[in-house]
RNA sequence: GGCGGCAUAGCCAAGUGGUAAGGCAGAGGUCUGCAAAACCUCCAUCCCCCGGUUCAAAUCCGGGUGCCGCCUCCA
């Protein structure tokens, strides 16, 4: 496959190190607040991106850390009146919530910070011994920028420009504005562990650099993240470990756009941040991660209720056609007629179109309108009354039906059952605009009486009352059901 | 100020040289007691503007305009 490099800013073929191995790391949470809408997209890319890999037959070892020591932590920990240890366990444990209801797989690798504080201080260590960064009386430890020449090869800076926009905040006894800690001395109140400089703890991009090399070895082939890393994480984590190492960290960078609100950033200073909790309870979690595939991964993502209700519709309309496909393939008697060879060959091509599209740059927006293309040919296979009852629109509708599990594996999406999931979305409804279901069921059951007895002017009256209240009637030969309009 | 990205129909959104996917909304039709759903048909002579390269450009180059991001913690 093709996959977007930040590294060269261009589209590589994407071949692993070893063969067969893929060999991944993508920069997980900061602990100290629930997961916002940003972090799920990250999440639901680099879970896609896995996926995908793994069904094209690579054995991925994928990584993602939480950092569970950081200055925010420590904050928080102070503002709830808890330890940093019990802020951190509080808000991995709400990642997890949140992100097993995103369908989000668990990393086979799931580095915390504080395990790995040995591994960071002997980085540092031979980091000064290399003559890469220094330590300062008072026991913090600086990279020195411009001992690693290659600085700015990922975010396309230079020093000259990196030099004016670099701050020294009061305190700080660095060299030069540009460089960067690795770790920092101990302050009062603090968690601290033992280092070769004293008491203190490390830098947020040194744990990244000791972590993955531990985990995975070097070269990576994806460091993952989002595009708000670039700078100055990950480019510091390259000099880290390419000044320690003096190989390359990793073949490819990977990033992904940002989630805006009112095309602007989130932000906790504009006071638009939406934690996934949020929107849960707005709609169904499924439905969040369809709406976070309609677009490319690395393009800036708008969210909004009406975009959610967007996607909300079109999930539907798939699972609604699942649904009727499953019902059509419950008949026992199939007329002999093989399958139409025009529709198998359409069939055939989206499957390919499919596969194609998330090949380039993992492009799930046009693998989706593929998948449409495939709900519109189930559509027309069920519509037409002789095809129906074939044995060829029977081995269709299979193959069908088989395809959404391919896809439902490869995009986290359509794993429910299409009756389950369909009832769940009507709930999920009804909840939000505060419809009583038992009041609906009991009009139902007036409005069938009155059908029965072909009082049509009578039913429709109880079925202009039931729209009244925002809900829609549909009659099957099942029977009357309902659902919200 | 420096660096980077984006600008495609009412809205969302694919599309890196060969003549505009898909979704939502909308219009007409089939089906239906009437509806709903589903299906069929229609819905951008044109891809921010101006030049250029080419037989051919939404796609490449130059110049504008607008929006966004990064340069400070951030998915």
């Amino acid at each position: 496959m093709q996959l977007y490099n930040t590294l060269t800013r261009s589209k590589e073929p994407f071949i692993p190190v070893h063969d067969g191995l893929v060999n991944m790391y993508v920069c997980g949470i900061t602990a100290y607040d629930y997961c916002h809408i940003g972090h799920a997209r990250s999440a639901v890319v680099f879970d896609v991106l896995v996926r995908y890999l793994r069904q094209t037959g690579l054995t991925v070892r994928f990584a993602r850390n939480f950092t569970d020591v950081d200055d925010k932590i420590i904050n928080r920990a102070i503002k709830e009146g808890l330890s940093s240890e019990a802020v951190a366990q509080k808000y991995i444990d709400a990642f997890y919530e949140d992100m097993d209801k995103l369908a989000i797989l668990r990393a086979d690798l799931e580095p915390r910070a504080t395990v790995y504080i040995g591994q960071m201080t002997a980085l540092a260590q031979r980091l000064i011994d290399s003559g890469h960064a220094y330590a300062t009386p008072s026991g913090d430890v600086y990279f020195r920028v411009r001992a690693f020449k290659a600085y700015g090869k990922l975010s396309g800076r230079n020093l000259e420009e990196l030099q004016s926009g670099a701050r020294v905040a009061p305190g700080e006894e660095k060299e030069d504005p540009l460089d960067f800690a690795l770790w920092k001395a101990a302050k009062p109140g603090e968690p601290t562990w033992e280092s070769p400089w004293g008491l203190g703890r490390p830098g947020w991009h040194l744990e990244c650099s000791a972590m993955s090399e531990d985990l995975l070895g070097l070269p990576l082939d994806i460091h993952g993240g989002g595009q708000d890393l670039i700078f100055p994480h990950h480019e510091n984590e390259i000099a880290q470990t390419e000044a320690d190492s003096g190989q390359e960290f990793s073949k490819f960078w990977v990033h992904n756009g940002f989630v805006q609100i009112n095309s602007e950033k989130m932000s906790k200073s504009l006071n638009n941040f939406v934690t996934i909790r949020d929107i849960f309870a707005y709609c169904l979690p499924e439905v969040l991660r369809f709406f976070l595939i309609t677009s490319h991964y690395r393009s800036p993502l708008d969210y909004s209720t009406e975009a959610l209700d967007e996607a909300e519709k079109g999930i539907k309309r798939i699972y609604a056609a699942l649904a009727q496909a499953q019902e059509v393939l419950t008949a026992t008697k199939w007329s002999a007629s093989p399958a139409p060879a025009p529709l198998a060959e359409e069939l055939t091509g989206l499957e390919a179109a499919f596969t194609q599209a998330m090949d380039d740059d993992l492009n799930t927006a046009a693998a989706l309108g593929h998948i449409f293309g495939i709900v519109r040919l189930a559509g027309r296979i069920m519509e037409d009354k002789g095809l129906r009852k074939s044995q060829g629109g029977k081995e269709l509708l299979e193959r069908i039906l088989k395809d959404f599990e391919r896809f439902s594996t490869i995009l986290g999406v359509f794993s429910s059952t299409p009756a389950q999931f369909l009832v769940a979305l009507r709930d999920s409804k009804a909840q939000r605009k505060g419809i009583a279901a038992s009041a609906v069921e009991a009009l139902l059951a007036a409005r069938q009486e009155a059908r029965k007895n072909k009082d049509f002017s009578q039913s429709d009256r109880i079925r202009d009352e039931i729209a009244a209240m925002g809900v829609e009637v549909k009659d099957t030969p099942a029977g009357a059901v309902w659902d919200v309009a």
